[in-house]
DNA sequence: AAACAAATGGCG
DNA sequence: CGCCAT
DNA sequence: GTTT
């Protein structure tokens, strides 16, 4: 979604109408006025720093709005023609280059009048506001594919050349070499005339009837500016009501607006539920938190094992997909193949199927073709050997989606490929080191290694500061038979007035400090040269810091397989915070975190935050950090959030 | 018709 | 910044 | 894709 909302009124002088009637406009209205206002040169075309990326591109918006056009619309059509694009007011595929949609499928099929997006010709990408958006990064717009909003009609474009290809993410780029857009596009997009100097050309290309030369190429242009702000940090003042003077706390009001809603909620309390928890629930669409259901560690076969592995499959297949639809069905798959992983029967009919929560008539229907026929026929053509492949890639660590779409798109099929170096595919230093020990990585081990592995290293630790607490956290914390790595955490009580990296910050004399290099660094030597610890991944930079991470390759002796390793260090007084966070599992993490979130809280690894006003749009982000509440022990998180206490082994809500 | 949303840090 | 990792 |  869209995070800004920084954009000045887009439109400059009115030879126009009046704000209210640009307010009741309807969306196909707008699009032609602000088109009229953009011919006349009255829109400011070049606001930001970046050139105009959509210059030549004739866009139909397509948006949810049923009567006038929505403030957020308008203020999108504003954009799109400040950045250059001209406004097509209808669905007419013979005069578009680009579809632009916030819509779901069936809702974009009423707008246009298609049965379905598939119905869209093929070169004419449909794809969703968030493409637009990158357009002012630092890398240009984004390819298509990477935005299609439907993936039944997703519109590649031409393939990157060799020279431009990239296997890591340049931050420096600037502008993007013309071929990446200038293929597989709309037929008439052949042969259009070079747009040349895009600032002179603008001014001449702005009429609806005329076809605008298509890929004006954004060129490299030297003055982009880096966005400077600091990660976390709100980018707008939205929250600053009255330009917050000299007051000492300019989001005061807003603490007391949060409370005050907080406090509303808990008097609505069900009895059956604790106020918090009711008070988080309440809002929500999908009921309770996953943390709040204690499961109850019986175990026994599911008896509908089949029907999960095909669904499972299915999600698989989603996983690789680009498109927002997709994520969206990872997660109600999931919690479909959840809800079927709790009968203890057999399904035997469709109604049985629709009565289990997560699972609608889609689904149901699916499930009894596994029944009956034990396969899912849809699979034969989704399941594909890309999908394969990518999972492939991506079992490379430091190799994610977007790297394994890349290599597949330039012709990779296989890690020899990837070895060769082919298709000019360049490797960081931790995916290098990740395809080298491709398969010990991939494996699990048993967790009596993990054990013997940390009885090499605790000892070490320990004799370089006594006082540590050290222990191993993750799967091998939650009983786990098998552990996937060996997490470690690491603190030092401050009761002498020390700390796991010695005093530097209060006392300059090197001689009083508990440990010289801090206990990490000095760790990780010493690993090193016992041969525990064999590469590195990913060592901090700044070793003052008392929160560290470490990752890195380690194994219990020459004979062993290269196991995955993480250090965290924290502070003594985050150490509840930081076992529940390490602890896990990530799904149970994650709902813990969303359920402080409902309640006006935050939750990370250094502590439980109150008093934390979000984006009312965007609730992911923050306008501040808050103020810590629990973070020294686990117990005290849980009764804040209202949870009622798990053991680690109970912890589990992922497969 | 709209909601569905963890939070953080390192690398290049 | 965008990607990848926990 | 499901739920409200
Ligand atoms: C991957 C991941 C982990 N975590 C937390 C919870 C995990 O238990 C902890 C360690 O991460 P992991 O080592 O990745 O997970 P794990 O130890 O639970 O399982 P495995 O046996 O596969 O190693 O970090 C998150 O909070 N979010 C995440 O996305
Ligand atoms: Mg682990």
């Amino acid at each position: 979604m869209e995070r800004l909302r920084s954009a000045p009124p887009p439109v400059k002088r009115p030879a126009k109408k009046s704000k209210k009637a640009v307010a009741a406009m309807r969306p196909a209205e707008y699009a032609a006025y602000i088109g009229r206002l953009a011919a006349a040169g009255m829109v400011r075309r070049r606001p930001l720093g970046r050139g105009p990326f959509l210059a030549g591109f004739r866009i139909f918006y397509a948006d949810g709005d049923v009567g006038a056009a929505s403030p957020m619309t308008r203020d999108r059509m504003d954009y799109l023609v400040r950045y250059g694009a001209t406004l097509v007011p209808t669905y007419d595929p013979a005069h578009l280059t680009h579809v632009v949609t916030t819509l779901d499928r069936a809702q974009f099929a009423r707008k246009t009048g298609l049965e379905s997006p598939r119905d869209v010709p093929d070169a004419l990408p449909v794809l969703r506001w968030e493409w637009v958006k990158t357009g002012e990064r630092a890398g240009g717009l984004a390819r298509w594919h990477e935005h299609a909003a439907y993936n039944d009609h997703v519109v590649f474009e031409a393939v990157v050349p060799e020279g431009e290809r990239r296997t890591v993410p340049e931050a420096c780029r600037r502008g993007r070499s013309s071929s990446v857009q200038a293929k597989g596009k709309a037929a008439d997009v052949e042969g259009r005339p070079d747009a040349g100097d895009a600032e002179a050309s603008r001014i001449s290309e702005f009429t609806q009837d005329r076809l605008a030369g298509l890929a004006a190429e954004q060129k490299p242009h030297a003055s982009v500016q880096k966005a400077q702000r600091t990660r976390g940090e709100p980018s707008t003042s939205a929250a600053t009501p009255h330009g917050g003077g000299g007051a000492a706390d300019p989001l005061a009001e807003f603490y007391a607006a949060a409370r005050a809603e907080r406090e509303t909620e808990l008097r609505s309390d069900t009895p059956l539920r604790t106020g918090h928890a009711a008070a988080a629930a309440g809002s929500r669409q999908t009921g309770a938190f996953q943390c709040d259901i204690v499961p109850d560690g019986k175990v026994g076969t599911c008896p509908n094992q089949d029907v999960i592995d095909e669904l499972n499959k299915l999600v698989k297949v989603h996983r690789q997909g680009a498109t927002r639809e997709d994520g969206f069905k990872v997660g109600a798959y999931t919690r479909a193949i959840n809800g079927i992983r709790k009968l203890k029967t057999r399904i035997k009919s469709s109604e049985e199927a629709l009565a289990i929560a997560g699972v609608g008539s889609k689904t149901a229907q699916k499930i009894m073709e596994i029944i009956e026929t034990g396969h899912l026929r849809r699979l034969d053509h989704v399941l594909t050997k890309e999908i394969a492949i990518l999972e492939t890639f991506q079992g490379i660590y430091g190799v994610g989606p977007k790297v394994a779409r890349q290599w597949l798109a330039a012709g990779c099929r296989t890690l020899d490929d990837i070895r060769e170096g082919k298709h000019g595919v360049k490797l960081s230093t931790a995916q290098h080191t990740g395809l080298k020990y491709y398969d010990d990585i991939n494996a699990r081990m048993p967790r009596e290694e993990a054990q013997a592995i940390f009885e090499l290293i605790k000892p070490v630790a320990l004799s370089i500061d006594p006082k540590l607490f050290v222990d191993i956290m993750g799967s091998f914390r939650r009983g786990k038979a098998d552990c996937g790595d060996i997490d470690i955490l690491i603190t030092r009580p401050t009761d002498d007035g020390k700390s796991h990296i010695g005093r530097r910050l209060h006392c300059k004399d090197p001689r009083k400090l508990t440990t010289p290099l801090g206990v990490l660094r000095r760790l990780l030597k010493e690993l090193h040269e016992r041969g525990v610890i064999t590469e590195d991944l990913n060592v901090p930079e700044d070793w003052d810091d008392l929160e560290l991470v470490y990752r890195g390759l380690c194994r219990r002796d020459s004979k062993g397989l290269q196991r995955r390793i993480d250090f965290l260090t924290v502070p003594y007084k985050s150490r509840g915070a930081a076992l529940l966070y390490y602890t896990g599992d990530d799904i149970f993490n994650r709902s813990m975190r969303l359920k402080a979130n409902k309640m006006g809280y935050s939750l990370n690894q250094r502590g439980l935050y109150a008093n934390v006003i979000r984006n009312p749009s965007d609730r992911r982000q923050k306008f501040n950090e808050g103020v810590i509440i629990a973070s020294e022990t686990e117990r005290e998180i849980f009764e804040k959030l209202g949870v009622p206490w798990q053991e680690p082994h109970q912890r589990v809500r992922g497969g």
